[in-house]
Order: C-alpha cells, then structure tokens, then sequence
DNA sequence: ACAAAAGTGTTTCGGCTACACCCATGC
DNA sequence: GCATGGGTGTAGCCGAAACACTTTTGT
C-alpha cells in the first residue's frame, strides 16, 4: 500500500468557496472580496482557497476563513461541488462550496478590510465572477431549508437577543413578514430557547425580554421529516 | 489567462462513488462491486471511479454507471464530499458521494456480473471498505429527505405501478408501514399520478389499477418548507 | 361463503393562520 | 392620552392519523 497506487490518474485542482452569511441591521449579508489574483483580479467574488493535501476540504475552508477574518469555531456545511471544466478561465478547479454563518460583530474587521472585503445585502450583490452567483443561489437554498427545520440565530446572532430579533432575522432568511404573535409562539415551544430577565428597550418603549439559546442547541422544528 | 495560472498549487486525485439504489421483491437493494483492484481488493465496495480533466463529477459518475451497468439517463444527486486524507490507504483521494436510483429490471445484466456486483437489501449489507458505510449512510437520509418531499418512484419503479407497489416502496425506504388507505388518499391529491384501466391481478383477486407517473413529473409533495 | 387486498368514508386531533385584544411605557 | 411594539388569547381551517367499512373476485 503506497501512495503511489493511484500515479496513472489525473489530478485536479480543488479549491474551497465560502458563502459568508452575516447579519446586521435587520438584513442578511454576504462577505464578498474583491480578487487578489488574475483572473478576474479586482472583481467581487466569493472567499475561495486551496485545498492542501495534508487537510480536508472543511479544513481548508477553516483555515481560509480563520486567515481572512480571524473567525474560528465558525459553522460550516458542504452545499454543493461545482466542476464544470470551464468554469475558472484559469484553469480546470474543482471547487466545493461551503455555508458559513457567522456572527457579524465578533470578526476581525482589521483582517476583513486588508482583504479588500465587504458586507453586502443578500438582495443587492453585485455580479459575481465565475459560478459563484450559482453558489450563492444554492447556499441560499440550502440555509433556507436549514432554517426551516431548526433554529438557525445561534451563529448568526449575538448571545442575547429578543424574539424580535430572532424573526427580523427570519424575515431577512425567507424574505417575508412572519406573524409577530405566531412567530413568538412556535419557537418557544420549540423550548430551545432561555428567558433572561434583562430587557431591550431599544426597539420599543415596553421592552423586550432578552433570549439567549440553550446550551443544548441543534432543536429541530418539529417538521418532522414525514410523509404521509 | 493561461493553464498554467495556479500552477504552484497542489493537485489532488478525485473519485466519484456510487451508491447505486434500486428496489425489488419489496426490498430496497444497493448495487455493490467486489474491489478490482488494490488495495482491499476483493472487498465489497460501492462503485467507484476516477474524474478526468475534461468532465465535471456528473459526467463521470454517469460514464462509470455506464460502463458498469449499461445504464445511461439514470437520476443523480450529490450527497457529500469525503476528504479525510487518510480514508483511502492507497493515497489521498477526494470522493463525491452519488445517489444513483435506476430501475433493476433495466439494467445490463450481463455488465454487472462481469464486474462482481451483486445487489444487497438495504438492512443486510456486508461490511464495506474505507468510509463507504458513511456513504451509504448519508445516501439514505438524502434519499428519505428527498422521498419526503417528492414523489421518487419514477427512478424505481416500472412505468406502470400499483398504489400498492409505491407504498411498498415508501415502506422499504423508510423502515415503516403507512396506512394503506392514507397512502392512496395522499399519494393521489399530489395529482402527480395517472390512472390507466389496465389492472394489476397479480396481488390480489380483485385486482389493482396500474398507474403511471404524470409526464411532468417532479411534483412536490405539498409539504412546503416552511416555518411559523 | 370467505379471505384478502383494493379502495372509500368518517371522526378525531393538533398545528397553523389570522386576527383581536391586552400590556407597558416614553412622549 | 395615545402611539408603539411586546406579548397573549382564540376561533376557524386543514391536513394527518386511526380505523371502520364497502367492493371485487379467485378459490
């Protein structure tokens, strides 16, 4: 058994993309950078890297984040592998997407603004290069249907947060307005959720109680996976 | 804009693997492959192969399927990315998982028994190489999430089925019995089915009329996703 | 006649929806 | 007092679940 076995394959290039989600000012946003190298140099594209022989791909895809943005212990999920030979001018790369949410406020703004990154709102991207727009549709996608069957604002939001908060963010995710009284109602009896007896009366004159996610987080929605 | 662009960076083998699913006897079955070559030759494994520079991973999963089975046009779906650096004791080789549902009765028997495959119910598999058990498992709880979700068996099932073949298919798929009755009503107001007048006598004396799926198929399964 | 699967009908239950309606407070 | 968002209550609707019941036909 030696590492030679394989030697007659071809090899590939492949490279991790990470579709940063953030949230901030009752809107889901995307960190986008803008490309250091050719091709494409200076236009907005999503944070890719190299994957390293010695790492997995969620290795690599932690690593670049931890470089980039000085996040670690970030959330991330596979979305999807992007191959068309084609796809990169510069060269045949495979690429595997990868979902990261992270909490807008605890990054390392120095680290972000060297890398020529910046915040955009899910609903006014610019044009990305390459496939990334196709990546940025699918994680969409898939964060959406995460979102529907657990309560994603662990990462997205701070520790403390109100209801209101948590449905903003909801909002933001599905592009819609929920129910304020429903809303409320169904994630608390998801009872993943702690009262704290602290009050955020900045958004209204009565005050709203501060939540914070219970410890054993991962609550799923009770949309149990179920047919008939 | 050459090739040659990224050239300082590492290369990688990359391999698709197959987890084959078809259904018969009442029985959700997984094609499996006696290893070909080393190491772990002789090994029951799923069906592998490697990915050359001019295709994407689709294109070779469906020539390896191809080659293997004689099957083309067969429905495939990423499932994950498997990319321990040690996972494969031959070398290190990133493998794309793939969801394959084909139609046992149409594949190219002769193929298969040439390449030491044999068919495996779903709840007697034989210990397989590497992380192939992982794959499998993985494999299973896309293909329920996406049974959930839309009606599957025009990959599985013949042309013309009973309600209580599809039944039998959703019972084998998720380790249960639905209701017989139930079933029907459901399956039958997604209105993804037609009825014909030919008959099915085979299971019972009163008889059973055949259906088939509706040309437009890809009928969802009314279980919206959403929350609140 | 009877068994056995096909197919229909009925009742109950729980969750979601769409509201109406209090509550607390800063102005 | 009144506007505003926080928070609670409730009636109606709809689909899932459980299960009784009717239909058909080979034996």
């Amino acid at each position: 058994m030696s590492a030679e076995l394989y030697n007659n394959q071809e090899r590939h290039l492949v490279a991790v993309d990470c579709i940063i989600f953030g949230y901030e000012d009752g809107e889901l946003k995307l960190l986008l950078f803008h490309r250091g190298i050719v091709p494409a140099k200076g236009e907005w594209s999503l944070l890719g890297g190299w994957v390293n022989t010695d790492e997995t791909i969620e290795d690599a895809a932690e690593r670049v984040l931890m470089q980039t943005t000085g996040l670690k212990d970030i959330y991330l999920e596979q979305v999807h592998v992007f191959s068309e030979p084609e796809r990169d001018p510069g060269g045949r790369v495979i690429s595997i997407a990868f979902n990261a949410l992270v909490d807008i406020k605890k990054h390392n703004k120095e680290l972000v603004r060297e890398h020529g990154a910046h915040w955009w709102g899910i609903s006014e991207l610019p044009k990305l290069i390459f496939d990334h727009d196709q990546m940025v549709s699918k994680a969409l996608e898939k964060l959406r249907q995460k979102a529907s069957y657990e309560i994603i604002g662990d990462r997205l939001l701070p520790e403390y947060f109100t209801i209101s908060d948590l449905r903003t963010l909801y909002n933001a995710i599905f592009q819609t307005e929920f129910d304020p009284g429903n809303f409320r109602k169904k994630m608390l009896t998801l009872d993943a959720l702690k009262k704290t007896n602290r009050k955020d009366t900045s958004g209204s004159k009565k005050g709203a109680f501060y939540y914070k996610f219970k410890t054993d987080s991962k609550i799923n929605m009770g949309k149990k996976i179920k047919i008939v």
